[in-house]
DNA sequence: TTTAAATCCTATTAAATTGGTAGACTAAAT
DNA sequence: ATTTAGTCTACCAATTTAATAGGATTTAAA
């Protein structure tokens, strides 16, 4: 399951999303529309910003704002970067990869590695391709 | 990812797939073998007993064993009964459904949902239709 | 140039979860 | 009776998660 982290992150995305190419959005407003606790909100955002997701500006009339149109932030990269890995077993992950401390089995050939693969490569298939373009509310005032 | 714990029992249940019809098998058996906690792997065997997955015996040669063969051992019972929903989102959750706490849109048409929803459905496809005894060694003595 | 509105950033904390352990008790076989 | 084995409750340490505190800094505008 997602964590409560990754789901703010999601929310406060679409958020800016709908108000794409508006100006920077201060904290407040995203933390009183979307009912998220202000501090933690606070700090899901400036990671977001480390990684490249979104921009800022500091000072009067500052906020966050996506560095590029919605239509072009894939989600699996918004949940990889809150949440880690898609892959239930670190020795089937593409970006996250470690060996399995646990498993006993040589990796080439592991038949358990096999299955992971392949529910790896199912739900990626399910989340590749798609942007944060497809999440926002189609009612929320877009002029 | 799967916890230890989850990875654990995989492995436990793939030994007990493997000895099959040879009776009750010790934890001493399976914790040597599979390099788990000892302490920790009884735990998990007894709530795998406590969900109808093993069965057990108590005192001289007794042990655990699987109730049915692995060739009818959903892969997916196990990793529910171990790790929890198989959804990103409690609110797409077929077995462990809740509704989003953190989430503001209304339910039914709410676009982030519909994503989870069919991200879980692809990873469902997976999962689905596969049993205990695909994640067996095939060098395994089978005799 | 002062002030107010913002982000930036480090540290801290409380609660929950995870991974693992201890030890007394019960059951069965010899 | 003894030995081998599961049962069960409680406990513990480390980590992670969710959230908070508070000062420093930046910016625009009065």
């Amino acid at each position: 399951m997602l964590s409560a982290k990754t789901q703010y992150a999601i929310h406060a995305l679409t958020f800016l999303g709908e108000r794409f190419g508006k100006g920077p959005i201060p904290i407040s407003q995203i933390a009183e529309h979307r009912q998220i606790p202000y501090k933690f909100l606070e700090a899901i955002l400036l990671e977001l910003r480390k990684s490249g997701v979104l921009g800022s500006k500091a000072g009067k009339n500052g906020g966050y704002y996506l560095l590029r149109p919605p239509e072009e932030v894939p989600v699996v990269d918004v949940i990889r970067q809150m949440e880690g890995p898609i892959s239930l077993l670190p020795c089937v992950s593409k970006k996250f990869y470690e060996s399995c401390r646990v498993c006993p089995h040589a990796e080439p050939g592991c038949i358990v590695r096999e299955f992971f693969r392949q529910v790896r490569d199912s739900t990626l298939h399910a989340m590749e391709g798609r942007y944060l373009s497809e999440l926002l509310d189609p009612h929320a005032l877009k002029e």
